[in-house]
DNA sequence: GTTAGCATACTGGTCTGACCAAGATCAGAC
DNA sequence: GTCTGATCTTGGTCAGACCAGTATGCTAAC
């Protein structure tokens, strides 16, 4: 973490970004805080307004500030958003690292699941109890079954009360969504997908309600297994057509 | 993921972004090209050259561009440092996030190992194997010891052969190497620590060796939950002064 | 005294045109 | 054929200006 301090030395946009890293680091400017003008800005650094912007700019991608038009510029809570932008990106360029992903999602969730065991309380197993409701009702919808999927697992990370956690999780957010629907569409040609999709949730969710982090932790990453099975074998075009009728 | 078309309605900022994002997203930009120059975008897009700046300054911040002083503008691999930014401004705003971080490592550290078992090859071991001399050979240094222990738990990641767990597991770096030498710096009153970190190491490498993940992510669990113990009870000054003089 | 309404200062959003320094390139000298 | 230097190009930056809304305060009407 090389804090260059605001020395003269230092081109226009990095003595801009430091100055306002400094404040932002420091905690004297905390969330919430507006800043100055871009003019006052500009002025107080020796600097031009389109530099100002830069940095503004770059404060933004990251989400550490949000720029609000004909009002100011506002520090803003770190967001999810970056990390989104990131991974897009990120995978755009390899496309190879989906499965990569995926595989940090299980790390995600096989730890936030341990975490939830311990931290859940009532509201998190009312959210996780109605997901599952959500999950057996829309077995037979793509959309709605994949959505239903998706926030089930959120549920258990959002049951973790890691921000961390949740912020990695949310990041892949966009990934999985497309995976979770792909699954769903599946469903709807191999019964017995349908048996396999609602038990396992539901023996993930007991496990939570348990308080037993080994079992949740071991019943997720079985449920990840057999989900990549499924999808293994799909591509193959075998599943399960030999022993029920699509 | 709103893939806003470069319709014209957009903000000037926001068409000169989306239009590089559709390129980068759509492959048509990969890594080591080379963009046109600032001017000709501008022109290209009907904005002006600041504007161009600040759209190219946000992909800078996301790693996705670099901009080479009087070379021009190159699309680079996408770059751990983006999230390594992000956490550091993260941290500093939510000072109790750290807890929350080392979770997260957990997690990726846990999946990695598995991964590990299963895709690690010669040198994955040779660099474990050697990392684990290290730790053995650095034991009374704070220092060094705790680089050796870093280097130990990054070379799970790295046989882990998984490009986004690794990625994951450098944006912490930061956080963990402090965390890694505020250990080591228990081990010179404590010498029971030393046992307990050439112990673990080794018998975290030989699961690996023997390639069986979930002896190796049990045991990597327990060698946190045991470190997450002795600096609880550093806390209030427990430790074993008991049983062993200091 | 209170309030509606408007002028004004301020903010971000953008453009134009310009200058600088240094890498890249190519023509011309040797 | 090679070396050298002028020139083109590139990023880095600046200054000043205009627009369009917001916020504020002052004035005028009630």
């Amino acid at each position: 973490m090389e804090l260059k301090r605001t020395a003269d030395g230092e081109k226009g946009f990095e003595k801009v970004f430091a100055f306002l890293r400094e404040r932002l680091l420091a905690g004297s400017l905390k969330p919430g805080d507006r800043l100055i003008s871009e003019r006052e800005l500009a002025t107080l650094l020796g600097v031009s307004r389109p530099i100002v912007r830069e940095a503004l700019r770059a404060l933004t991608v990251l989400g550490i500030v949000e720029i609000r038009d004909r009002i100011g510029t506002v520090v803003t809570r770190p967001d999810v958003s970056v990390l989104n932008d990131f991974f897009t990106f990120a995978l755009a360029q390899q496309a190879d690292m989906l499965d990569d992903v995926m595989q940090a999602r299980v790390a995600i969730e096989c730890q936030a699941i341990r975490l939830a065991c311990e931290r859940a309380n009532i509201t998190d197993f009312e959210r996780l109890q109605r997901a599952l409701a959500r999950i057996g009702e829309t077995i037979d919808e793509a959309d709605a079954g994949g959505m239903a999927d998706f926030d089930f697992h959120r549920a258990i990370v959002v049951a973790s009360h890691s921000e961390t956690l949740t912020v990695l999780h949310s990041s892949m957010a966009g990934l999985l969504t497309h995976s979770h629907r792909s699954r769903r569409e599946l469903v709807q040609a191999f019964p017995s997908m349908k048996t396999y999709l609602i038990d396992d949730h539901r023996r993930i969710f007991e496990a939570v309600i348990a308080r037993d982090p080994e079992r949740a932790d071991a019943t997720l990453r079985k449920h990840f297994a057999i989900g990549d099975e499924y999808r293994r074998r799909a591509l193959v075009g075998d599943i399960d057509r030999t022993s029920a009728s699509g």
